[in-house]
DNA sequence: GCCGTTTTCGGCCCGACTGTTTTCAGTCG
């Protein structure tokens, strides 16, 4: 088997090609359904934990959910030849500039389709100039009105440098915003607020902020957060539900609604939307439809009696049937379901599990009580090993590991043996000082060992073997071809000094893609020699990721949760690290820094002798 | 095009807001 032939794709980019041809057919005007199909296939393929050659060659392309006989051989068509007839078919009918045009705020399918047919526009430019021109307003049901929202739309678009944003910097803004609404009304006006949508679910990147809120005056809150100073352009303005944007193009959605629909419309504007669609299958199963405020009676004995021109049929349906919820624990447990939490809504096995009741047990940051990856002034961190230890007892920690960079990265000063033994002199002095307190916390030494080109590491083993805890980890030479850094990867976990994996893929959310390391190997590797998988808990890596943390405890891998904390501001993020974890499925058990110190390091030591 | 605790055929989630309309289609989430 030779696929020299053809680029190797990513995962993504194969994800790409099926979102293409369901954007494509949108415009087309194809069936609704089998373009539903095309993009519930992109999506699973975009979020797979595994590589999807690694899938393709063991001829399992068809045990994926959403993936069936028709795409499973486009898929095979895609990886062994690089073509997709249907796709190059499709790709020919309709210029690229037309399919561009739908990422255009309220520019559907069937705008762009009209706008190309009838006014021969093919691009953005095209589209922008022609709104100008005032030449749109000739198409029947278009007005002075759409041209200016299209310019508007453009110009959003511009601003918007990427479609996504990344948590950590859409979170604090969000939050922020409901300071500021709490903060702009009149106490007691909002009687709850909380974020929904995919920052509820704490995915690594954020389309849009969701905000949903209980509160009888639902226009004054609109009117509020409407006036909010951080609003560059009004979208939506409805009585209770806005859309506005920030200056970083971000838009943010909010929703008032009444006390008694909290529950399902929590549940409802958390998504994920794969994992409503399943909700809303399963209670129509029950004879239940359910929407945004509650359940109702699907009305089928009814259907009989309703006529299109006697509105008051639904409400007084609704009168007799509805069913409210003030909480989602009340809603899932009226469809027979454990409470799924949020991280775990992706209709990727969680409502089976939560019908038997067998949902883990999530992690939670209390029960993080040490952290092993901690850089200070001896490498690139702000603090000194006494300020980072400080901020861990205050954390309530029971050790921590200082691992400045080693020697070998080029882009920081790292530390050599001479360095070692100053930072052991400091911490044994700082120790001696808890255990005189009578204080049980304790610093370890370690260090971030950079895994050089060949794999061998940037200190030597005899000096690595007087360290508590070594972390390895790549941060240099990440383009290396496929083979070569999983070879370089692998030889370090192999390594019988190393005790942790540091950031695996080396991705910074963004700004630079994964490396193309084969990490279900790396992952296999672990899982044999004991050696610890990190979740970086940095919300521009998140790395381990939340599929890829499922696979390794799939695969049998102890995970470790580390703020790689170069400040002691930066020991608060770990609820990034947490919460990514919780997306993977993650228990305590599956982490070694829930147990104590003597514990944690007693598994190092059991791994390290089996090597 | 996918899928099955009614089903291998016949389904496939549901409502708010907007602009241009007098009754609704398109878009979005």
């Amino acid at each position: 088997m030779s696929d020299s032939e053809t680029a190797r794709l990513s995962n993504r980019q194969v994800a790409e090609v099926f979102a293409a041809i369901g954007d494509l057919m949108l415009i087309l005007g194809e069936n609704r359904f089998k373009i539903i199909a095309y993009q519930n296939a992109a999506r699973t393929i975009e979020e797979l934990n595994r590589d999807i050659h690694t899938i393709h060659a063991a001829g399992e392309l068809r045990s994926i959910p959403g993936i069936g006989q028709a795409i499973a051989e486009k898929i095979d068509d895609l990886l062994t030849t690089g073509h997709i007839p249907l796709y190059d078919k499709l790709t020919e009918q309709v210029p690229a500039g037309v399919v561009e045009m739908m990422r255009v705020p309220d520019v559907g399918p069937k705008t762009a389709k009209r706008l190309w047919e009838e006014l021969d526009i093919t691009s953005v430019e095209g589209l922008k100039a022609a709104a100008q021109a005032e030449r749109i307003r000739g198409l029947k049901g278009f007005g002075a009105k759409s041209e200016e929202k299209i310019l508007k739309g453009i110009e959003l678009l511009a601003r918007r440098a990427d479609d996504r944003t990344p948590i950590g910097t859409a979170r604090p803004l969000a939050e922020g915003i409901i300071a500021d609404l709490l903060a702009a009304l009149p106490a007691g006006t909002i009687q709850k607020i909380e974020l929904a949508g995919s920052l509820r679910r704490w995915r690594e990147t954020i389309g849009d902020v969701d905000i949903l809120a209980v509160s009888e005056q639902p226009v004054a809150v609109m009117e509020a957060f409407r006036s909010l100073p951080q609003v560059v352009d009004i979208l939506g303005a409805g009585d209770r539900k806005s859309s506005v944007t920030l200056p970083n193009g971000m838009q943010v959605d909010i929703r008032v609604v009444e006390a008694r629909h909290w529950g399902a419309a929590l549940a409802y504007f958390t998504g994920s939307q794969a994992h409503n669609v399943a909700v809303r299958e399963l209670a129509q199963k029950q004879g239940w439809s359910l929407n945004e405020y509650s359940l109702t009676s699907d009305g089928k004995e009814t259907e009989f009696f309703k006529s299109p021109d006697s509105p008051g049929t639904h409400e007084a349906k609704n009168s007799v049937s509805d069913r409210y919820f003030e909480t989602e624990e009340e809603l899932y447990a009226f469809l027979g379901l454990e409470w799924v939490a949020p991280e775990m809504r992706e209709n990727s096995g969680e409502i089976q599990a939560a019908r038997q009741h067998s949902l883990p047990r999530l992690i939670e940051v209390g029960d993080i009580v040490g952290e092993l990856h901690s850089h200070t002034v001896f490498s690139d961190g702000k603090g000194t090993i006494a300020e980072m230890a400080a901020a861990a007892q205050a954390k309530g920690y029971g050790y921590w590991n200082v691992s400045d960079h080693s020697i070998g990265l080029g882009v920081t000063q790292g530390v050599d043996a001479a360095k070692l033994a100053e930072q052991r002199a400091e911490i044994d002095r700082l120790n001696a000082g808890y255990a005189a307190a009578g204080d049980d916390f304790r610093l370890l030494l370690g260090t971030e060992a950079e895994v050089l080109a060949d794999g061998t590491l940037g200190l030597p083993d005899e000096v690595l073997a007087t360290l508590d805890v070594v972390v390895a980890s790549i941060h240099i030479g990440l383009r290396q071809d496929r083979e070569t850094i999983t070879e370089r990867c692998l030889k370090a976990v192999r390594n019988p000094h190393v005790d942790i994996l540091g950031h695996p893929t080396g991705r910074l959310i963004g700004r630079r893609e994964p490396s193309d390391i084969d990490l279900e190997r790396v992952l296999q590797a672990c899982a044999e020699t004991g050696t610890i998988v990190e979740i970086n808990a940095n919300p521009a890596r998140l790395d381990l990721s939340g599929a890829y943390a499922r696979r390794a405890v799939e695969l049998g891998c102890t995970l470790v949760i580390n703020c790689d904390a170069h400040s002691t501001e930066q020991i608060d993020l770990l609820p990034y690290g947490i919460h990514t974890a919780r997306r993977g499925w993650v228990t305590a058990a599956d982490v070694l820094n829930t147990r104590p110190l003597a514990e944690m390091l007693g598994m190092l030591k059991d791994a390290k002798s089996d090597r």
